[in-house]
RNA sequence: GCCGACAUGGCUCAACGGUAGAGCACUCGACUUGUAAUCGAGCGGUUGUGGGUUCGAUUCCUACUGUCGGCACCA
């Protein structure tokens, strides 16, 4: 008897029942066969020896697709834990799934793995996946599971077996005398894994959770071929050199001191002018778009965060009070409580609103150590706050409003990659039932009208609200959330905020936190990474660099470099006594877009010969002529 | 906060149970230079901080501080 095997292309073919996908792989090339890691049949992935017993659609996944890549890390990450067993027969293995890049395991072990552990027990991998062991599959009912991983003593299996519901299909995978339950599909065989790399060790809680014991986690990645894993090892490398702290360090931009408390920055004269170029753009744009200008002190009575709920739900965040004439004052965590007082201070009516208050405010929070990360994450930051208070009837248009801004924000600094997503009611949540749903329907709204692409983050908002945050991933791919909108049914309520309606009563209004950048400090970071320091020359603190040839062309040097100052370019001679070639190169180290060099040439023609960096010799060009192109590309942004 | 690793001049890094060395940077001198490092000399460190072991520690132990990689957190 035989079946139709429809593929991806639509055509259909005859296969006798009960084939496999390797199999059908067979029938059409060998190269696929070799390279073939896993298949979906009828919509669903299953091993390359499943048996196919009715008509249906296939498709065959390589190692190029998302498919592939997840099957071939998850079947290595059961080759470690095989390699661990055999190597410690004593732990215990958890959990073990393929991630974004590679895969992990973790392991109960008292003592952590060392780097030597790691050296082992990559050799012993590499041995076993010579043995091309079959991953084979079995299904089981859920009490012999519980009763196999129960002799094995494997406590963690038997937590996961008898939290899975009843019916549901449980399968195991065993390789060798390994078994690890699994739902799969894996590899055929271990030999398919032709080079790994074990890469890191680190402490993980079992299931995610604080409370729990911390297990001990190994992360890899491993590719069907070594030339693979060369490249990937290579691109970790180039990647590490776009990291904000070496290149802020590099290009003297900013640095954080001992001496001054961690997390707490410094801001450099060269970090310093690209902030203040952030900040200037930041609020013509503002005013552009509406927004007013407040500013706020830096600490505030306790009276007040009690009011606010901070002293209640946010204290281990903040700084100790300091107190002054038997008062205590807090350095602020937030800007709100401020700009809800400036609103609080008079009688609003709804023809005030909607009010939209923007502030640079620089906030305190007590990070936990573990937690600092360079600029990403620091104890003491500006935020590029606003609060919009506004009517119901206002809410659509003023979310739609804010998104756009602060998606037209993000493309100004040259930003187009970054993903956005919405977060709706968590558990524990403040407001009414029907505010929320008004304001996620709002946020949806918005963002289903634009065409945005974002992921629907159920229960993960705020207490006090839905948000929309926008992240933005650093070098080493890890995300680092900066735009955020979000909406607040707690602080309205805890102040008593209200508006004067139409019909002449007092009604709440809404309240939306955003902020565009999330803060400058953030923000400033992944702008250092994402551009690896080769900022538009708009931002960049010196734009050009006039390196004359010798001491003899200093003074036509000069004149250029005023000539370019005039022109509102920022502009530098560089007057070492050194030769063209060093000069030249400290510049380019310095990733200073522009070199201008002149010499007994230049100077009898009146000319400036234009090196671009990362690019090389441009020629000769008078100097109004690169002027005007220069700002032009300041004005462009680009 | 938790797990692990690490901490040497401004920077990058070396060395050692017997009180530290290189390159770059910096200063001075010579050279007067044509698109990614000219040569020479000099300056610069009580080896993160405190305690302990030792005849002697920067090296070994310990606590703290900080950094790095994860985990957790992220109003």
């Amino acid at each position: 008897m035989n079946i139709n095997i429809t593929f991806p292309d639509k055509s259909v073919k005859e296969y006798p029942l009960n084939i496999s996908p390797l199999e059908i792989a067979e029938s059409i090339s060998s190269g696929l066969v070799r390279q073939v890691i896993t298949a979906k049949i009828n919509d669903k992935l299953v091993d390359l020896n499943n048996k196919i017993m009715e008509d249906a659609s296939i498709e065959l996944y390589k190692f190029d697709s998302k498919e592939g890549q997840e099957i071939y890390w998850h079947s290595t990450a059961h080759l470690l834990a095989q390699a661990v067993k055999e190597l410690f027969p004593d732990i215990k293995v958890a959990i073990g799934p393929a991630i974004e890049n590679g895969f992990y395991y973790d392991f109960d072990k008292e003592i952590p793995f060392t780097d030597d552990d790691l050296v082992k027990i990559e050799e012993k991998m590499k041995e076993l996946s010579k043995q091309n062991l079959e991953y084979e599959r079995k299904e089981i009912s859920r009490e012999d599971a519980i009763k196999i991983f129960s002799e094995i003593k494997e406590d963690y299996k038997v937590e996961l077996l008898e939290e899975i519901p009843e019916g549901e299909t449980i399968s195991l995978y065993s390789q060798e005398n390994f078994t690890d339950l699994c739902r799969g599909p894996h590899l055929p065989h271990t030999g398919k894994i032709k080079a790994i790399k074990l890469l890191k060790t680190s402490g993980a809680y079992w299931r995610g959770d604080e409370k729990n014991k911390m297990l001990q986690r190994i992360y890899g990645i491993s590719f069907p071929s070594n030339k693979e894993l060369k490249k990937y090892l290579h691109d970790l490398e180039e990647a590490k050199k776009r990291d904000h702290r070496k290149i802020g360090k590099e290009l003297d931009l900013y640095s954080i001191s001992d001496d001054i408390g961690a997390g707490l920055v410094l801001w450099h004269p060269n970090g310093g002018m690209m902030r203040s170029i952030i900040e200037d753009f930041w609020k013509e744009q503002h005013f552009k778009n509406g927004y007013q200008i407040v500013y706020s002190p830096h600490i505030g009575k306790s009276e007040l965060w009690e009011t606010s709920g901070h002293l209640e739900f946010f204290t281990e965040n903040m700084y100790q009070p300091i107190a002054v004439d038997e008062q205590e004052y807090y350095l602020k965590p937030m800007n709100c409580p401020f700009h809800i007082k400036i609103y609080n201070s008079q009688k609003r009516s709804y023809r005030e609103l909607p009010l939209r208050w923007a502030e640079m405010g620089t906030v305190y929070r007590y990070e936990k150590s573990g937690a600092l990360h360079g600029l990403m994450r620091v104890r003491g930051f500006t935020q590029d706050d606003a609060h919009i208070i506004c009517t119901p009837q206002q809410l659509d248009e003023e979310i739609e409003k804010v998104l756009i801004f602060s998606l037209e924000m993000l493309k100004a600094f040259g930003f187009k990659d970054f993903q956005i997503k919405l977060s709706t009611m968590p558990e524990k949540a403040v407001g009414k039932k029907e505010d929320w749903d008004k304001a996620t329907e709002s946020l949806r709204k918005a963002l289903e009208k634009y065409e945005i692409k974002y992921r629907l983050d159920e229960g993960a908002g705020a207490f006090y609200g839905p948000k929309i945050d926008i992240d933005i991933k650093d070098a080493l791919n890890r995300a680092w959330q900066c735009s955020t909108i979000q909406f607040d049914f707690n602080l309205p309520t805890r102040f008593n905020m209200t508006y004067i309606g139409a019909d002449n009563n007092p009604h709440p209004p809404f309240m939306i936190h955003r902020a565009l950048l999330g803060s400058i400090e953030r923000f400033f970071g992944t702008l250092i990474e994402y551009h690896a320091g080769n900022f538009p020359l708009w931002l960049c603190p010196i734009q050009v660099k006039v390196i004359p040839i010798s001491e003899h062309y200093e003074e036509y040097a000069e004149k250029v470099n005023n000539q370019l100052k005039e022109n509102g370019i920022r502009s530098e001679v560089d007057h070492k006594n050194e030769k063209i070639g060093y000069k030249i190169r400290e510049a380019e180290i310095q990733k200073i877009p522009y070199m201008f060099i002149v010499g007994e040439k230049e100077k009898d023609s009146q000319t400036v010969s234009v090196r671009r960096h990362l690019k090389g010799d441009l020629g000769s060009f008078k100097l109004d002529e690169i002027i005007s192109k220069i700002q032009e590309e300041i004005s462009e942004k680009i």
